[in-house]
RNA sequence: GGCCCGGUAGUUCAGUUGGUUAGAACGCUAGCCUGUCACGCUAGAGGUCGACGGUUCGAACCCGUUCCGGGUCGCCA
């Protein structure tokens, strides 16, 4: 039966106990480890947040307190009164190894059945197993560190924001469904049948409003929710920092970007981030890195064979770039041994899986040059195209060939992150940088249509106003992104508040005015009364977070995150309901 | 929705060409043990081999379907 802990009141934590401390009577609380039991001398290790402590028991302990030691069992809630003293067998692995506590009174607050898996450190035990029990995973100490650590970012981030003049506003959870972008999450509305409130994708418009009303600078540790498949970096609900700013322009949002990275860095990592980062144009990083995210860890930039190329004689590439398109390659130092013909042809079905047609290469083996085309260049088209690549004996050049540019690009930014990862050339560190200059408009593949990259707030460029009409492809977005060692961690823009030009981009994303006053007409009617200018942008905190930490995925970093099929193990969610409930929704389902 | 990988004791795994009663380690239970800290020693319990169907004299093993988990492509303004 399990105790009252009534007249017990903590002194200490279980890890903070030190030599010093010897002496003094404590009272802890905690999970028990493990029991050691030699008989007429009993261990257990107590076990917080804080760390693990010593818990003796030997034959000076009263024998009621000896009984109730040899009853307890793996994570069994113990209150514990005793002594601090210093052990006979030091324990060197342990911060509080020096110490015990010789124990005058315990009682067991809880009893515990056998768990699913031992709670330790680096747990062998399949994800979701742990998941289905995530309140033990929880007390394991590495998740235990992760989710302190994210605590003690959101506290540095409400600090830096706030000493910035940075106000959190709560925005609604139950919106207006704007299905543009993202599919959002639907909850059905009682008291109107037939109408659903939407989660928010992003507090994106409430923000824009804030400013519209004046706070001029705000700021919110925002859950955001989208209706789409996982990945191990993707959760339907994620959190972001979400800041927005009046009265300025992109220099002013990047440079408090840059200082909350800095500041959040220092005191959390003690690691010095140099400002300003790095500032890559879109087109820029596209080319060299074949990526709007480029991982810059490494190098293995790609580079342009296209004029070596059109006049070569293999067909492969002279069709290519005839279509219009190029031929683009990087090159893998000393990767030859292990870049085998099987490997490249492993290689060459990843290239396929992302729509490339192929995959030509040349390996600079000790024997000479092998290559899957040399047989039909000559010797100074692959002497050229050797130079250019920097090519020496042990490289591997990976050529791609495409009409479309900008395939032949992202299929090479593919490859070169594998490429790197197999070869293991990623140095460690972290990378931040910048991608500014986005194109407004992006060709859709399919129908060849000009469509918006970003959401229609975005503002455009000041000096590109006049190419809206006449050329959509030299049009640009005040738009940015924050990109840390390959990953995409904030996404931003400076947004319009000129009502004429706003209805101008959603003109030309085909809305009509009846659609535009529909979706948004609360805030284009908002910018009729006198917008500031402003713009801000949203800060991914689980992938800061799991970045910070080195997780491999967000799983780990989220207390209790969804599994690929977007259920959650512990409570299964999402569940049927009653059909009371969907009744009282006016809802019915369809006969499966 | 497509593709790839996985599912055997509470956990991590092994399991020969398809062949007697499916094993190991850890954990668990009981006993012994006064300085352990991955305590030690002894004994024991513990299995719908994810599920269903098929092939076979015989299936953990071969085939089909399906469920569950992971990764990835599509998707993610």
């Amino acid at each position: 039966m399990a105790e009252f802990m009534t007249g017990m009141k903590r002194t200490d934590y279980c890890g903070d106990l030190r030599l010093s401390d010897e002496g003094r009577e404590v009272t802890v609380f905690g999970w028990v480890q493990r029991r050691r039991d030699l008989g007429q001398l009993i261990f257990v290790d107590l076990r917080d947040r804080t760390g693990i402590v010593q818990l003796a028991f030997d034959d000076n302990t009263e024998r009621a307190v000896f009984d109730k030691a040899f009853s307890v069992r793996s994570e069994y809630v113990l209150g514990v009164v005793g002594t601090v003293r210093e052990r006979s067998a030091k324990n060197k692995e342990l911060a509080t190894g020096d110490i015990e506590i010789k124990v005058t009174e315990l009682r067991i607050l809880a009893e515990s059945e056998t768990p699913p898996f031992e709670i330790t450190e680096n747990c062998k035990t399949g994800e979701s197993t742990r998941l289905e029990y995530r309140y033990l995973d929880l007390r394991r100490p590495d998740l235990q560190r992760n989710i302190l650590l994210r605590h003690k970012i959101a506290k540095v981030t409400r600090d830096y924001f706030d000493e910035n003049g940075f106000i959190d506003i709560e925005t609604p959870m139950l919106i207006k469904s704007t299905p543009e972008g993202a599919r959002d999450f639907l909850v059905p509305s009682r008291i109107h049948k037939g109408s659903f409130y939407a989660l928010p994708q992003s507090p994106q418009m409430y923000k824009q409003l804030c400013m519209v009303a004046g706070f001029d600078r705000y700021m919110q540790i925002a859950r955001c929710f989208r209706d789409e498949d996982l990945r191990a970096d993707r959760q339907p609900e994620f959190t972001q920092i979400d800041l927005e700013m009046s009265f300025v322009d992109m220099e002013d949002v990047l440079a408090i970007g840059e200082g909350y990275i800095k500041r959040l860095f220092k005191e959390v990592l003690d690691i010095d981030v140099p400002t300003p980062f790095p500032r890559y144009k879109y087109d820029e990083v596209m080319e060299r890195y074949g990526s709007d995210k480029p991982d810059t860890r490494f190098g293995m930039e790609l580079f342009d064979l296209s004029d070596i190329a059109s006049e070569c004689g293999f067909g492969v590439f002279r069709s290519a770039v005839d279509g219009g398109g190029t031929v683009r390659a990087f090159t893998a130092k000393n990767a030859v041994k292990t870049y085998s013909r099987k490997e490249i042809d492993k290689l060459t079905e990843q290239a396929r899986g992302i729509g490339a047609k192929g995959l030509a290469w040349i390996r600079m083996t000790d024997d000479g040059i092998a290559s899957s085309f040399a047989k039909f260049m000559t010797e100074q088209e692959m002497t050229a195209i050797l130079e250019r690549a920097g090519a020496e004996k042990g490289d591997v050049v990976f050529i791609v060939a495409d009409t479309s540019r900008s395939l032949a690009l992202s299929v090479l930014g593919a490859l070169r992150l594998t490429v790197a990862k197999r070869l293991d050339i990623i140095g460690g560190g972290y990378n931040f940088l910048w991608v500014v200059e986005f194109p407004f408009f992006e060709k859709d593949e399919e129908t060849g249509e000009w469509v918006a990259m970003h959401h229609p707030f975005t503002s455009p460029t000041d000096d590109c106003l006049d190419k809206l009409d006449s050329d959509k492809s030299l049009v640009y977005a005040k738009a940015y992104d924050m990109v840390l060692n390959g990953t995409e961690l904030s996404s931003g823009s400076i947004r319009i508040t000129n009502p004429e030009l706003q209805k101008k981009m959603f003109d030309m994303l085909g809305m009509t005015d009846e659609e535009i006053s529909a979706k948004f007409g609360f805030l284009t009617n908002a910018f009729k009364y006198g917008a500031p200018p402003h713009g801000g942008m949203g800060i991914g905190l689980d992938r800061l977070v799991m970045q910070m930490i080195g997780a491999p995925t967000l799983r780990d970093v989220v207390a209790f995150p969804k599994v690929q099929n977007a259920s959650e193990l512990m409570t299964n969610a999402p569940s049927p309901v009653d059909d009371e409930q969907l009744k009282e929704l006016g809802i019915e389902l369809e006969e499966k």
